[in-house]
DNA sequence: CCTCATGATGAGGTAACCTCAGCAATCTCC
DNA sequence: GGAGATTGCTGAGGTTACCTCATCATGAGG
């Protein structure tokens, strides 16, 4: 029964890409990419960080989430504040333009996973959800 | 009962992330990119071919597959050589050393679904790949 | 107050893609 | 049996999303 699992993981692979397409369709009218997105989306769940504390979010090094700040700031979308608590440190805060797009972003997002599962009957997305969970650990 | 879909996508991307990693950590050892990687697994798979049939199965743009079989050519594992069907095209082998690897990537990554799908029931495992059918349509 | 750690960023690099343009070879169709 | 469009590959150059290393200011502990 070996070969089964080879499949599993392929299959896997072939709906995360659909599901990635079609995510990054959803998200196209909005023009963020995904790195900015995902990034506008830990803002707008955590609210004001530092950049380090959102590279970690990401899970990219520090460096790199300064440039996302970049971008998102010369598009308006965020801004950068001294941190009261630490003078080397800054604060990233969302703008309202900013808040405006993450929100857009979470009912894309949240529209797209709908569109996605919905060929699936309730007892098969609690089914799916509890082996996900249990393969996440 | 809407945000559990939204949950169910980012189960889904968790999930996709841990398989990632793991597949990563386990192809490491061998020394081929995952791109690479998959250019040799298309080959060893379904034989020689043209680049831009190579190019229809990863996916990408003609161009970038003339890429990825220059870098794999450099590293010996795969050959061009002319088509004998038409004096504009070329065909792409394995060496027998781009076999190995290729191969050894099979393995590899026969092995990592083992572990990774190890936690699950054979019943889980059946509904799993069931519903991830479903998803692909 | 000196040393070491930490937060952010400048400089420069890489992987894996892309489009566009150009050159052969082939195919189409009259 | 060409003229013209099409196809197959690749050079040139660009983009995205990352990376490491060096630098500079600030902060914390002995």
């Amino acid at each position: 029964m070996q070969p089964a699992d080879e499949n599993l993981a392929e299959l896997f692979w072939a709906v995360a890409r659909s599901l990635r397409h079609l995510t990054k369709e959803t998200l196209e009218p909005l023009h963020v990419s995904p790195s900015h997105s995902r990034a506008l989306t830990v803002l707008l769940r955590h609210g004001p960080m530092r950049p380090g504390a959102l590279a970690e979010h990401l899970r990219i090094a520090p460096r790199s989430a300064t440039e996302v700040v970049d971008d998102l700031q010369q598009r308006g979308l965020v801004e950068r504040a001294p941190d009261p608590a630490d003078r080397r440190a800054t604060l990233l805060h969302l703008t309202p333009a900013g808040t405006a797009i993450g929100d857009a972003i979470r009912e894309a997002r949240h529209a797209t996973a709908e569109r996605f599962f919905a060929g699936l009957s309730g007892v098969d997305r609690a089914e799916l959800a509890r082996i996900l969970r249990q393969l996440r650990e």
